[in-house]
DNA sequence: ATGTCATCTTAGAGATGA
């Protein structure tokens, strides 16, 4: 079974890229985030056409997240309490019970909405405690948190930024440790397997990027590979990140 | 690294967020 998590930045603009991508990859679930879209708006037949199932959480400008699955999809949740925004949905594919989701970026130390975000992972890991990490569950998203000084093109540029503070590495740390393993992909060029690079300044082309988007897996999820597919960052229209791809037999 | 991209408001360029 091939899982995916991709932030396609809108699903709008992203739709004559994605699903090329869905037909050459060929994954079993997707977890996608920032559709940037509401549930009306979303491209469900397109999808269906492809043989995908699909839950969507939008409400319209901002965030956004959905799961697309050929296994089933049921049980379908998009709730995460305190936290109306649509970042979080959550769905039984198959053998597999799926999280995609979309974490707050945080802005700035000092800003509100670095609290938001310590937050609304702490909602995460209470609402993953109702679970059982003894079986097959993965979550899968935009984490906009880089766990380690080696997951940025260089900790220096860092120092009074977002996603590498301690505080959101353990509020990461704090879903791992419920029970999660971060698949952590084949390295990819510059041995760091980053998913994000900044349209900005020519940094994907410098290979200046992060590793953000993660799929975290419990112990029941045996996993046989992972890799990050760099060729859907690259070329026109593109998404700013790019697609973590995980083989698991279940 | 701050060199782009996407969307919305509301009619064309600015604001917002990433």
């Amino acid at each position: 079974m091939r899982i995916a998590t991709w932030n396609v930045n809108s699903i709008g603009a992203r739709l004559p890229r994605l699903l090329p991508w869905l037909e050459e990859v060929a994954p079993d679930v997707v977890a996608l985030q920032e559709t940037k879209c509401a549930d009306a708006a979303f491209p469900y037949m397109p999808l269906q056409a492809l043989g995908y199932d699909a839950a969507h959480s939008g409400d319209g400008r901002w965030n956004g997240v959905a799961i697309l699955s050929k296994v089933g999809l049921e049980d379908v949740s998009n709730v995460l309490d305190g936290h109306p925004e649509p970042r979080l949905v959550s769905a039984q594919c198959g053998p597999l019970r799926v999280y995609s989701c979309y974490v707050p970026n945080g802005r700035a130390l000092g800003d509100p909405h670095y609290d938001y975000k310590l937050a609304w992972c702490e909602a995460l890991r209470q609402q993953l405690a109702a679970r059982d990490p003894a079986d097959p569950l993965v979550v899968m998203g935009d984490l906009n948190v880089a766990l380690h000084d080696r997951d940025v093109w260089d900790i220096g540029a860092f120092a009074d930024s977002t996603h590498v503070t301690p505080a959101e590495r353990a509020a990461v740390q704090a879903l791992l440790d419920w029970g999660l393993v971060d698949v952590e992909a084949r390295p990819g060029k510059g041995d760091v397997p980053f998913t994000y690079w900044d349209y900005r300044a020519g940094m994907m082309h410098k290979n200046l990027g992060m590793r953000i988007d993660y799929v975290l897996a419990t112990r029941a999820v045996p996993v046989q590979d992972a890799w990050v597919d760099r060729e859907a960052r690259k070329g026109k229209g593109a998404s700013d990140h790019a697609p973590l791809v995980v083989d698991v037999d279940l």
